[in-house]
DNA sequence: AATCTTCGACTGAACGCTCAGTCACTATGT
DNA sequence: ACATAGTGACTGAGCGTTCAGTCGAAGATT
């Protein structure tokens, strides 16, 4: 039967968790397949975090996530196959993160600033999974790195999407596509900044202080650019 | 931190080039060290970009310096050694090009932009190298990745005193040091974004529009009318 | 000049070890 | 009885590092 343990966590973890047609695996119970490789990510990340992706062996991971390595190869088909999935995963909270950030939309300039501290929030809470990603994504077999640099890329098209929709309520005209996508790339740098610094930066500043400043840096541009229309 | 260390570092400067009594060798001829080691790290840097440190092996790195293993480890100790030759080598290309950037400084927000435009392209032309830095500080020994993070600091203190020296030839006051700060790490990371997406913001964006682009995002920030240097 | 000695850069096969991945076997549940 | 899930000792390739030995050049000795 199944307990109750598996069907709990079946419904929790989404796809990116755990099952994925990419990576085939042995196991044919697709629940049990989908709660082990969240137990195998839960294990992996922590790891890959204090130890990088290379220094962190099969063993560690298996023995971490409370089973044996040959019972954690029927789940996966290589070490590159985890640190796929640890992507997938890290990609999918930081968007549940951004797409919860974008839900208390209010509107207008206002909405702006809230959009910008909680996407820094995000990336502050997630300081060490985002490094991760940096070192890592040349490890990964190309073709799944190119999923991945997507997917980073997936997460800057929907602050683009915000920014448009403030742009609209706001009336501000004459911000062509580009514009909107460079400012959402920066955006995106400016908390990813603050992951990579923040050992430096926060000698100086709380990561209020960063916010407000950033708020400031971005708002200056905003609304600058479009009376100035093109370039 | 100083600004004395700024000027100090010229030191480094040519430690970086080879010999470094930081990292100890078996061969007495120094001149012969500073040979070898940059044929090492002339050899290493293209192995690493294309294929992460930990994938290249010590003998592939001999091979393409032109001797063999046994010879290499007269020069370096350990792998880790070259990982850190090559980290000070790129710094001080990095650090090169800011300097020089800095040196045809014109006067007024006409060398902010100049110094923009500079810096981008140095890091148009560094990219792989920078990427490389972000990917491999984690493996480095301790004590020397806090070295190549203070180092990365302090090419954004130049630029720290090269905005400072601009605002007072202005006459621009209020700017307080954190904001100094601030605006100064925006600008590196600005360059640094365009190596980490290239292959994404190319599609969109020349190298030109980006410097243009990211110019007017800059000096929107800077508290004054910028506008008639529009370029 | 001819021979011997010392020196130090250079060599690459060999060593010891690590670790991803496998497989013959056991346990469990239906 | 059967299918499926789990185990962990085992394998072998690959790695960083070492070290006994080579070699040519530069003194030193005859």
């Amino acid at each position: 039967m199944d307990k109750l343990e598996t069907a709990f966590k079946g419904s929790i973890l989404t796809k990116s968790r755990g099952v994925t047609n990419e990576v085939p695996t042995q196991v044919k119970n697709q629940d049990l397949v989908t709660q082990r490789r969240g137990q195998i990510i839960e294990a992996a990340v922590p790891l890959f975090v204090a130890n990088g992706f290379h220094k962190t062996t099969t063993r560690q991971i298996a023995k971490a996530a409370g089973f044996s390595v040959g019972s954690m190869y029927e789940y996966v088909n290589s070490k590159e196959d985890i640190l796929y999935l640890v992507c997938l995963s890290i990609h999918d909270e930081v968007e549940r993160g951004v797409t919860s950030a974008l839900d208390h939309a209010e509107s207008g300039l206002m909405a702006l600033r809230q959009l910008i501290r909680e996407f820094l929030m995000v990336c502050n809470r997630m300081a060490e999974q985002i490094q991760l990603m940096y070192q890592v994504t040349k490890s990964l077999p190309s073709q799944w790195k190119r999923r991945v640099l997507e997917n980073e890329i997936g997460i800057t098209q929907m602050i683009v999407d915000a920014l448009k929709r403030i742009a609209t309520t706001e009336k501000l005209e004459g911000i062509s596509d580009g514009e909107f996508d460079l400012l959402a790339n920066n955006i995106t740098i400016i908390g990813h900044m603050w992951t990579f610094r923040r050992w430096y930066l926060s000698q100086q500043h709380s990561i209020e202080e960063y916010i407000r400043f950033q708020t400031e840096f971005v708002l200056a541009a905003f609304p600058v650019k479009m009376k100035q229309g093109k370039k």
